[in-house]
DNA sequence: CTTCTTACA
DNA sequence: TGTAAGCA
């Protein structure tokens, strides 16, 4: 989830985007104006893209160079932002099995007497994994 | 100099 | 989509 952040973070000015995507500023601006990207504003108005808006220009540059239409396009676009949603969910839903794991595993080690002479946690140490 | 909007071809 | 005008 981290990495959405810095994928969505507003960076850099449409001259660039240009250079990345080998795209006008014509047809950026175009693609913007039929929503198929939103990218952010300065203070001044001026777009500032993320690396999601040029992935995303990449990919609507590769569905236009095939033939698809902007409508066309449009669906593809939502079709992959619901395939990412669910994968995402799915990557939550991963993680807090992970996490229940975790903690039942910890927990064993908590209630279990401690064998001499080997490393293990305090209860203070793991307190914190637990609700109080 | 770069970008933005609007308008016309 | 390209290009020009007039701003910021």
């Amino acid at each position: 989830m981290r990495d959405e952040i810095r994928r969505s973070m507003p960076l850099f000015p449409i001259g660039i985007v240009t250079k990345l995507t080998e795209l006008t500023p014509r047809q950026i601006r175009y693609y913007e104006q039929q929503e198929l990207i939103k990218p952010a504003r300065t203070d001044g108005n001026q777009r500032l893209f993320s690396f999601n808006d040029v992935d995303t220009l990449l990919q609507i540059k590769s569905w236009m160079e095939k033939g698809i239409n902007i409508a066309g396009v449009k669906e593809m676009l939502q079709q992959s932002q619901q395939e990412l949603k669910v994968v995402q969910q799915e990557e939550r839903t991963k993680q807090e099995m992970s996490e229940k794991e975790l903690r039942r595993m910890l927990k064993r080690q908590l209630i279990h007497p401690e064998r001499p002479g080997r490393t293990h946690l305090t209860h203070g140490e793991l307190s914190r994994f637990f609700r109080h």
